[in-house]
RNA sequence: GUCCCGUUCGUCUAGAGGCCCAGGACACUAGCCUUUCACGUUGGUAACACGGGUUCGAAUCCCGUACGGGACGCCA
């Protein structure tokens, strides 16, 4: 048989990481056991679905590079397979019309609630005469679940769980205007894209009872199920839009990598031993269903942003300067021509290893597309006293007698610091002020050797005046 | 309220009856390294929710309790 899983997000939202977990999971899934990973639009809500959420969705797993193996399915464009589905079981008697009203149902709920029953739709149409229907309303089909026994899902990440058929209401399948309900579309969709196995969230495991029910009245046989873990908030609550569910694609504005979400995600409700650092090949090769957790887990920056640091750090260098250069492309006190971007480029191996964001490392990035007089930051021009410019002018006229490499810079730098007796930290830092007008950067040869030599003197000359 | 699920350091996790007076990672913290800042490196603080069983032996199995989460819609 081979294995296909599916991603069906509502485009009523943001794609969040709950959702770009959810995803993973089903990709890894998916090629790891050589099979298929799709995509489906769960757009039936046509009020609340809308284009940009779409877009987000789409644009969010290009990022991540959870690209799907065939075209995404729109559920609303299924309509009337889902309908022809409702009415196949309303002929085989698994369902039924239903001529209650919204209103009557919400009366029918409270009430219930008020009594302290469950809030269940009480069944008033499932054996009545049809000849009794109400004139002028248009009915609502409704599955005729089982009342007896109970219905089992023996889930991948939890276990077998069951659940007594007498909990269960008779749900509504295709709503009075014909258009079919959630979980109705989900079963005829899984069905019809032969979906295999359906690994999505928590918050879907009681609604998969009912959806095991229909297609044991449609007499097809259900795919596996896993529903994973949800993730919480970095308090504890659950993800809402207020807080902590905010698009993918801001972590991307946030300057993480997808590599590093995609790893941290996959840490979050799943381990393989003491395995941290696990790149997209190696995540295919060793993840499986059966070793996700079954609890809740909290959204956690810090280690987003170290993990993000990691691999920052393995970045390639063209990569991160084209990055660093989209960044900064809009700042008005910078100039970002060839020459500063060779610059970047140069000095990348430096700054990748000291950022743990493209955000950061486009900042840090930043002085080497400035125009001398550079500003000073406080503590730099602290450093600047009389004194040090004086030697300033010294280290100058010492670096200009180099070939401007990194290795004759820094031979050149410790030469006249052990000269001036001196230790190597009172040259470097006045300099490292001069050069980038703040207190921290790479290696002060490497950076030396980025600007070139006549930035370089320039920069010092402008500083020690 | 009813049903379902969960509970190992602050956080993410390893752990499938003896290897665990519980390992790793992040965070925090003390050193080392050093040309600043990072990186790296060596230490440290810190957890089996609680109570009963079962067993020679339980973080691991069973039952309760507490707490947390989810679902109960003509939303998805």
């Amino acid at each position: 048989m081979t294995i296909r899983t599916r991603f069906a997000p509502s485009p009523t939202g943001l794609l969040h990481i709950g959702g770009a977990r959810t995803a993973l999971f089903n990709f890894l899934f998916a090629r790891h056991h050589c099979g298929q990973f799709l995509l489906r639009i769960e757009d039936t809500d046509r009020e609340r679905s809308t284009q940009h959420a779409v877009d987000v969705i789409l644009e969010g797993l290009a990022w991540l590079d959870l690209t799907p193996d065939e075209p995404p399915l729109f559920q609303s464009s299924r309509a009337v397979r889902h309908a022809e589905v409702a009415y196949q079981m309303l002929a085989s008697g698994h369902a039924y019309r239903c001529y209650s009203t919204p209103d009557e149902l919400r009366q029918m709920r409270e009430q219930a609630i008020a009594d302290g029953r469950p809030p269940r739709y009480d069944g008033r149409w499932r054996d009545r005469d049809p000849a009794d229907a109400p004139a002028g309303v248009a009915p609502a089909i409704r599955l005729r679940a089982p009342r007896d026994g109970e219905t089992v899902v023996d889930d991948l990440v939890q276990g077998a769980v069951r659940v007594a058929n007498a909990e269960m209401d008779d749900m509504i399948i295709l709503r009075s205007d014909g258009t079919p309900t959630y979980l109705h579309a989900v079963v005829v969709d899984d069905h019809d894209m032969e979906i295999s196995h359906v690994i999505r969230g928590d918050d879907h495991l009681t609604n998969t009872f009912r959806q095991v029910q229909i297609y044991q009245a449609m007499g097809w046989a259900p795919p596996r199920f896993g529903h994973v873990p949800l993730i919480h908030g970095a308090d504890g609550a659950k993800l809402s839009k207020r807080h902590g569910a905010v698009s993918v694609l801001e972590f991307e504005a946030q300057g993480f990598l997808p590599e590093a979400l995609c790893n941290y995600l996959l840490r979050l409700g799943w381990g393989h031993g003491d395995a941290e650092i696990i790149s997209r090949d190696e995540a295919i090769r060793l993840f499986d269903i059966d070793a996700v957790g079954r609890a809740a887990s909290r959204m956690d920056y810090a280690k987003l942003t170290h993990l993000n640091g990691v691999w920052l750090r393995q970045a390639d260098d063209t990569r991160l300067t084209a990055d660093v250069l989209r960044r900064l492309r809009d700042r008005t006190d910078l100039v970002l021509d060839d020459v500063a971007a060779a610059r970047i480029l140069a000095l990348m191996p430096g700054l990748k290893e000291r950022a743990k964001t493209l955000v950061e490392l486009a900042e840090s990035a930043a002085f080497l597309a400035r125009v001398p007089p550079l500003p000073m930051d406080q503590k730099a021009s602290a450093l600047l006293t009389d004194e040090a410019k004086a030697t300033l002018r010294e280290i100058a006229a010492a670096l200009a007698a180099t070939d401007f490499s990194a290795g004759a810079l820094d031979a050149a730098l410790r030469a006249y610091a052990e000269h001036a007796g001196k230790k190597l930290g009172q040259v470097a830092q006045p300099l490292r002020a001069a050069l980038t007008g703040s207190t921290v950067s790479p290696g002060i040869d490497a950076t030396l050797a980025a600007l070139g030599r006549d930035e370089a003197l320039a920069r010092i000359s402008a500083a020690s005046r």
